[in-house]
DNA sequence: AATGAATGAGATTTCATTCAT
DNA sequence: TATGAATGAAATCTCATTCAT
């Protein structure tokens, strides 16, 4: 039933995965319609068939990224129950989502919203969409009454969306080590173990893993 | 008497002032030769008196950029002694350079190397040398042995570069306070007060401010 | 029903035409891209989906005159066996291809291969295919031991090759007259049927020297 | 009395050099104002004292190059009294001129009158003074009556010109022997001892040798 | 659904030339 | 004499888009 309506135009998703792809990963104002017809097999002229113009094309590409991160981070969420694990968990989806090959995740952080006038708003509300994950994630943390919850998560997502930039799939660290290492740092402090006691919650961290 | 004959081309400062202000808010693909001229009083065509391409004139923004990074980096650093507090202060200084009005600075999280072909190698190792003041800092950090300090210093550039795309002047934090509790996420952990005694450094912190 | 469709491009023939026409009337760098556009009624960036520039432009042409010109001299070559004659009717046939309204072959004597950076190469090579012709057809010549067969081919190629700059179609003398007289300056010599003594002075430069 | 006033403007005269040099060797629409101004090392503009536009002074190169080419030609004239042995004069002097590095005479035949549309019709009228020059030359030899000297000069002239195409200076002919052998090919005939009776004047020619 | 051929607006760049100093 | 700075017209080229087929 929901199958085979969807595959009739299977042009269209490579279509997509061809436009995600090359917007990810040479951007938009550098992709050009030639760029993206060839690599899937057509002529410029005919994506139009598919859709009305370059900003449509980008914001089908990044309406799809989004959804597909909404789902995975929901995924990742409910594979915890603990607030913290949570977060880590989450993080580590975050830069394996944003480090992969699928390229409609990596659209979002690569593409800003006002490189593409006649969508800038919907983009922008679908970006926002993709943040307020991390609000209510935030926001179920115990955390300290002296931390901006607001500031925390620019930061998670600050530090995750770079990983886009550096993030080396042969390196020797997986994007969720990646993910993981960043929530702990938050977490448990990075500075050098102070007063003994203090490190409860992070010993019992390990002992968790 | 010296001086006002060297300034017969402040014509160019002004610019390479226009186009860091454009390149930074617009983006480089974004920012037309004419959109500059128009923003400077020439005509397109007079640019090329002073720059010999669009790239070249990104080039001259981008070094200029990192030199005067460079500059506040190395004040900020001289400013504290202890590595920690150090960490705090360029973090700070970071997060102020990037939301500042002056653009030359924010041209460089911006614009990424390969949108500019011509000088894609030379851009790089601009960023690197802008990248690698951190590797210093943190390295002097005392850090608890299980943190990964690449890692570390990654994610301090992406929170602090991130904030480009979010950080508003008129908003109810300065840059300085940002950049400082960015860097108290990491140092003091942001969980909830855990075992009492673990907060001292934290109350130490509070009383420096 | 089988060549109809395969003209649907003859707007390309139409270009290429137009191309060669002012190439070899005014020069390359004289002739603009808008030029020819308005002489085939496109517009100027029409021209850009047949060729990537205008230097390909160019080299297209000149390929399509070096094939006409190869395919002229050995038409003109077949038709006689005595190697005098031969000479003759492919000079008669040089000058008429040169001074003819085609202006493929025109193309090759008016655009010298260093002002087409970008195929300077490619250029000379199609130019010594085309005079390459001639090396065979001297080399069959029965020449006076004396002479250079080289120098000769060049001075029959300058010879034909200046017809472009002088000749006048209405004049009292064909094209192939031209050659045809061309070709006997140098087989018969030119100078008066003499009293046989007047070979004197021949024999006397070759003394003094 | 003759030099000092001439000698004032010898920045000029390098200027022309330069010019001179450029138009030879790259073209016309090849050469910048900045390339020539570089070459003597003014900037562009300061051309502009010594010659209202490009075009005059390409002007001033032509007529120089007229100039020294009919002082040459009357020099080489004059060291011979036979016809024929002039036209060997001039010949070698015609190509040795025309490959030399004194470029003011190079120009004359590397840059076509209707590239320089101020001055067409000066430029058509310097170079029929320099064409001029080998009317009477040709008029004065002794020719068969079947011989159209219209075509003959018009032969010579492509026959010289056309050395600056192909001309090595360290090849293993000079110049002169260049001309020389030109100027056989047409008055000794270049065919081996042809059919006895007609060929007078040919089989002399072998006995002469 | 797709293509081939073009369009048209606008981008970067070039370059002869000008002009105050 | 010469220069530094600019101009302005025009050149080449790019590219999203259109449209008949």
């Amino acid at each position: 039933m929901s199958l085979a309506p969807k595959r009739a135009n299977n042009r269209n998703d490579a279509l997509l995965d061809a436009a995600a792809d090359l917007f990810a990963t040479k951007g938009f104002r550098e992709t050009t319609m030639r760029d993206i017809a060839k690599a899937v097999g057509m002529l410029p002229g005919s994506i139009y068939y598919h859709h009305g113009s370059k900003d449509d094309l980008l914001l089908a590409v990044y309406e799809s990224g989004v959804e597909r991160f909404l789902r995975e981070f929901s995924e990742a969420q409910q594979q915890e129950t603990s607030p913290l694990e949570r977060l880590k968990r989450v993080m580590a989806m975050h830069v394996a989502a944003i480090t992969r090959d699928d390229a409609y995740v990596r659209v979002l952080n690569r593409v800003v919203p006002d490189q593409v006038p006649k969508h800038t708003g919907s983009l922008i509300a679908l970006r926002e969409q993709y943040e307020q994950c991390f609000c209510e994630l935030v926001d179920n943390l115990p955390l300290a009454p002296w931390v901006d919850r607001t500031l925390l998560r620019l930061m998670i997502l600050g530090a995750a969306n770079h990983a886009q930039f550096w993030f080396n799939p042969n390196g020797r660290q997986s994007a969720e080590d990646v993910g993981q290492n960043f929530a702990r740092f938050l977490l448990e402090s990075v500075t050098q173990a102070p007063p003994p006691t203090s490190r409860v919650i992070a010993s019992h961290k390990r002992h968790g893993k």
